[in-house]
This record gives C-alpha cells, structure tokens and sequence, in this order.
DNA sequence: CGTACACCCTGGCCGC
DNA sequence: TGCGGCCAGGGTGTAC
C-alpha cells in the first residue's frame, strides 16, 4: 500500500498503540525479506521500548530507548496488522505472509505481513540514521520546510529524464511513488514525457505546490487502500476515490487545478479520456489536453 | 557520471 | 476449471 501518505497513516495508527510499549517478544518467522534480516534481530529488540515512531520518505522509524532505531519498509505489500492486546482469548495464528511478530507488554501485537517480500528492516544507531545507506542520499520531505519551487528545479537542472520520472527519483524528492507521481502532474498540468531539466521556475512551482497538495489531501483521507490492503487498524483509507488520473485509463478527465485556474472558469471539465503510457517499465496515467 | 532496464517475489485477474 | 500472460504501491544492481 505504501507510498508516503499511506506510510504516514500506518505509523499514526502504529504509533497510537506502541509508542510507550516494551517489546516483550519479537520472531522472525521468515528472515528472507528484500534483505536479510539484521544479525541478532529478535534479541537486540526483545526487552526494548518503543519511545516514538515516525517516518522519513517511505521508511518507519521506530525509535527506542537504547539509542537504536528499528527501520521498517513496506515495499510494495507489506502491511502492518495490529493485533488489540485488550481482545480477551488468544491471537489470531500467524498466516503464511506474516513474517515477523512483535508483541508488547499490553498484549498488542503486530505482525508484519507481506506477500512480496519487497519489505525489510533493519537496525541502526539514532545517531548515524542520516548517514545510514538507506537515508544518505534522499531528497527532503515534499511536507517539509525544505521543499518548495526553487528547491524542486534545482533538483531538476540539467536532468535529461522524464519529468514522470524525475518524481520517482527518491534523491529528488522522498516519498513519491507511482500513483502520486501522476497524480501531481495532473494537478500541475504538465506532461510526464517533458524533460525534467524543462521544469523550472513557475512550473516548478506550480509542481512543489501540487505534490503538497495531493499528499496532504491524500493524508488526510487516511492514504489509498489498493485491493484488500487496509490500515493498521483495519479503517480503509478513501483517497483512491479521489483519484484523477491513476488506473482511470478511458474515463474522461476532470480538467487540471492548474487549466482550470488559468482558464478562471471553476468546474470546466476536460473530459478527454484518460491516457496510459510506459515510463521506466511503469504505467503512467495522464490527461493529453491539460498536461503539457 | 547519468540514464535505462532487468530483476527480486507472490497473487489476482483476464482471456482463451 | 486450468493455465499462460500480464499487471501491481518499490528500490537496487548492473550495463551501457
């Protein structure tokens, strides 16, 4: 499920229930994730704290109180399935996708499941996290202070890509994936195909300002739910009714923030039918009349 | 160096 | 019902 604003629903909905909790018992049942797990896993974490839980880009941090911090990714399904510790009678068993298991001094307990087995964590001291290999060379946070226009072209100069693809480049920008790619272009009215190095000044512009508009709309819906993949506490998320381009191919667009804005007509719908496209082996969903 | 692409893995869906 | 082909939210290693 995860892109940005569907790993920010799962350590919301994480944190509510294992800030403040001792891990009292951690299994690895499947150690053969993306990557091994770390050596040592289940100890090092047994009898741990978790103080805080975050994210940075897709990743969740969970932070601990021995100075470590335990780093989790979804890949493309990985979920995190809680478990109430205040449901009297006994734990659901572990499934053939629940890889690994924490369990908590209240009886919570969570399993991290994942078909795919594109998901991993891993272990780092708190200290070294931004120099860690998986944080070295990400691109600030399109919610954070440092992401705006001017910082957002100058991450494109020079670069020869797609501007579809130039998003999905996490040393561009954190935590864009395939479905809020498309969607931000569509918001800004510019074509995935144009050159990335293309898109400077009030495009950029335009481009930082969609890409924070349609994470903080899609945040607040409580992120997209694909297929049966639900938050942590079984709530789906909504925004994938709000979609505007992606999995729309053939239905007919309606119109571009950006094209409505300089037309000032409000509601003047496009209704071209949507497009589909391979960039970089991956569909890309776009409108021909209002993104160029 | 930057860019392009295959690949890791499983499951669901569609057409035959 | 069965089966092959294609598709899926991500990121990395390798070949140009």
């Amino acid at each position: 499920m995860p892109e940005l604003p569907e790993v920010e629903t799962v350590c919301r909905g994480l944190a509510r229930v294992l800030e403040g909790r001792r891990l009292t018992r951690v299994e690895a049942r499947r150690p053969d994730l993306r990557f091994p797990l770390p050596k040592d896993f289940a100890a090092r974490l047994r009898g741990r704290t978790i103080e805080r839980i975050r994210r940075r880009a897709k990743y969740m941090l969970f932070e601990l109180d021995d100075g470590q911090v335990l780093i989790g990714h979804l890949g493309m399904s990985g979920r995190m399935r809680i478990m109430p510790g205040d449901r009297e009678g006994e734990l659901e068993p572990p499934g053939a996708h629940d890889h690994v298991i924490f369990a908590t001094d209240d009886g919570t307990t969570v399993y991290f499941n994942d078909a795919r087995r594109f998901g991993y964590f891993d272990l780092a001291p708190c200290t070294e996290l931004e120099a860690h290999k998986y944080f070295a060379n990400l691109g600030p946070e399109p919610l954070g202070n440092d992401f705006n226009g001017p910082a957002l072209a100058a991450a494109l100069k020079g670069k020869k890509t797609p501007i579809k693809a130039a998003l999905l480049d996490q040393r561009v920008v954190a935590g864009i994936g395939n479905i809020y790619a498309c969607e931000a272009l569509h918001r800004a009215g510019i074509s995935p195909r144009r050159l990335a190095r293309s898109v400077q000044g009030a495009r950029a512009e335009r481009l930082a300002s969609a890409v924070r508009a349609v994470l903080t709309d899609a945040i607040a819906a409580g992120g997209s739910s694909l297929r049966d993949h639900v938050q942590p506490d079984g709530e789906l998320g909504y925004f994938q009714h709000a979609w505007r381009v992606y999995g729309r191919e053939g239905a007919p667009c309606g119109g571009s923030d950006a094209v409505i804005a300089a037309s000032g007509q409000s509601g003047a719908a496009c209704g071209e039918p949507v497009r589909r496209l391979v960039q970089a082996g991956r569909s890309t969903f776009y409108c021909g009349v209002c993104q160029r």
